[in-house]
DNA sequence: ATCGAAACCGCAATCGGTTGCATAAAATAT
DNA sequence: ATATTTTATGCAACCGATTGCGGTTTCGAT
């Protein structure tokens, strides 16, 4: 690096021209003559030259560095989120800055605060905590284009993509209904997460159209992580009316659902119904396979940053946009009384009329 | 970003001194007065300066940027390295440049050459299909500091950090043995890749030392990924004399024989031995469960980027350094004829005496 | 009162490119 | 032949921070 690099100087000197031509040149400035534009071009390959990206961000004042902010990398959901993210960023010769909160709100501070003026975009994805959000008002200040994704700031500028949180959960607990489940809780987060609260707006609404009763004690919104689904499932599970179907809303809750329900000796599927809000793909491994989305972070990744990137080359003059990605529904066995196949009641908006590679059906909302 | 941004100018100006003074203040340079100092400092903060990073490494000549090139990334080893990877980076102030290539060494080349001179360090794991290595060369050219990790290039200058494959492999092997399996195959990828001929040689090891007939037909070289993996299986199982047990050495290949043996009726643990090269954690939630590994992706990541960042810092001036990571080897259901408990035969090197959170017994080698 | 050494601070160059403006040469117009 | 463009190139400032070197002030020592 420090050694030997050549600049533009030593191909001017080498060529007896001036830098300024060399930079010129090698950008394919019209003012340069073919001739020269020519000749540093070989120069340069021979010598061969780099272009000092450091120097060039200086003069340019930017960092071509996009932060991301995400509660926790490995996760499936948001591992393909980053997948998406890299693979647009890289392409458009950005930078990766991923900070972690750990789902802390206090982490998610500092970062945001060490972020600024560091990076020329901005993705996040809040924490688990964050219900207030002074903290991205630095961002605007500096016009550092932001884009949320999965769980977003409602109330700050900013565009968003996000998941049709409430369709899809209105799906999945209608699914349940149809497969003759009656009992039916959701476990999930707190409702100052929009992804919560929509979650458990479809779920409601699936209720209501059936004229199921609501019943507060099966809404149990703890917390996205395993240890609270794990706690939110033992809660219900220890109600006097036990429920005999649920919705579990992030993977981790899914993992503790299962291996807490496998535990418990409960029959996934037959006895007992259990619909995710979670694409990892291990949900088809598993025996009985469990009921979930299809692959939509990879998808959710390169918008947001499509987003990004075209906020920062166009100078962020658009206005605050949401992107709302559609699911995927796969059904598997872990929420069915009923055979899959003619038996199947489900009428979903629309049949894909297509399988997944496990041979689960998908149906798209 | 642009606009507003605070210079030491601007704080100069602001307490009438020089900009270097000022500088040097908020470098605590003991030129400078404390009286000064504190002013400069208070300044700063009130005026909510942050040192321009860019015009700063343009400066010292660096970038504070590492390169990660990895063959793929969403798999849970390779998630747990970045992982690892990102934890130290973030905290030494460095910048990730990952770059995919899709196990593709015409993509590792292009990633290599573009990032000669755009990084400060560089983290690679190896292709499935490189074979040569001269793309490395300009590193050691412009004196990059070159960490492989997991897929190393052995006669390539540059820190390594590696499992113990072997040992690893013939404890694997030993223990499937030990369990009464007869004919063992192994599915893995090309011997030019350290890791798979490492763990051929234990594999290998460990039917010599009990004696029982090495077969090529049994030895299955083609590849890590799902698709090879599975293409590898049904390779051995359509020989005349079928192995009665496997000996999966990558997620993938674990994966793919996982599913097709399901299909196939197989009934792992009793009639088919799996045992996997693979520290995925779903292993322990697939019923029967997978005898595999513990998590040591997050500390080759963080071993990897610590031992880059070092000599980043101290200057490439020490002598390439192989790093080889103990792995525990975690029993459970699909490598077991015998029940895990009173009976079970396994003599392990050192049992640690502890249970993974699934309940299955951890081992050490 | 004079000198020398700290102590403290500023000038200007530097890192490597980029670009507005001026200039010089060549081409075209008058 | 002179004036005017057009074409092609160089000068120097700039991006923002760092730092060698030199200059000024202060203060104790002689």
């Amino acid at each position: 690096m420090k050694k030997n690099k050549t600049t533009i100087y030593d191909i001017a000197e080498a060529l007896k021209i001036s830098a300024s031509t060399v930079s010129r040149a090698l950008r394919n400035h019209s003012d340069i003559s073919e001739a020269v534009t020519e000749k540093v071009i070989k120069m340069a390959k021979k010598m061969n030259y780099k272009a000092n990206i450091t120097a060039q961000n200086l003069k340019e004042r930017k960092t071509k560095v996009i932060g991301v902010i995400i509660p926790e990398i490995l996760h499936h959901f948001n591992m393909s989120v980053l997948n998406g993210i890299e693979e647009v960023a890289f392409r458009k010769g950005f930078h990766l800055l991923i900070a972690k909160t750990n789902e802390s709100y206090q982490r998610e501070i500092m970062h945001t605060d060490s972020l600024v003026g560091q990076v020329d975009g901005l993705l996040v994805c809040l924490s688990q905590e964050t219900k207030k959000f002074d903290h991205f008002k630095a961002f605007k200040q500096h016009e550092i284009p932001l884009v949320f994704f999965e769980r977003v700031a409602e109330k700050v500028a900013g565009h968003k993509v996000i998941m049709n949180d409430e369709s899809t959960a209105f799906a999945q607990t209608e699914h349940l209904i149809k497969s003759g489940y009656k009992r039916i809780a959701i476990i999930t987060g707190g409702d100052h997460l929009g992804v919560c609260r929509n979650r458990i707006l479809g779920y409601l609404q699936a209720l209501d159209k059936y004229n199921i009763d609501k019943d507060e004690d099966l809404i149990i919104t703890s917390g996205m992580s395993y240890q609270e689904g794990r706690i939110g499932f033992q809660k219900v599970m220890s109600l006097k009316e036990k429920p005999d179907a649920i919705f579990a809303t992030s993977d981790q809750i899914t993992m503790a659902i299962y291996s807490e329900a496998k535990r418990m000796g409960l029959n996934l599927g037959s006895n007992f119904g259990l619909a995710a809000f979670s694409c990892d793909p291990l949900l088809a491994l598993l025996e009985p396979s469990v009921t979930g989305l299809g692959q939509k972070g990879f998808e959710m990744g390169t918008m947001a940053a499509q987003m990004c990137i075209k906020e920062i080359e166009d100078n962020n003059k658009f206005k605050p946009r949401t992107e709302t990605l559609s699911n995927e529904l796969i059904i598997r066995k872990s929420s069915q009384r009923i055979e899959l196949g003619k038996n199947n009641k489900v009428e979903p908006n629309q049949y894909l009329g297509q399988k997944a590679i496990d041979d689960s059906l998908i149906y798209i909302y």
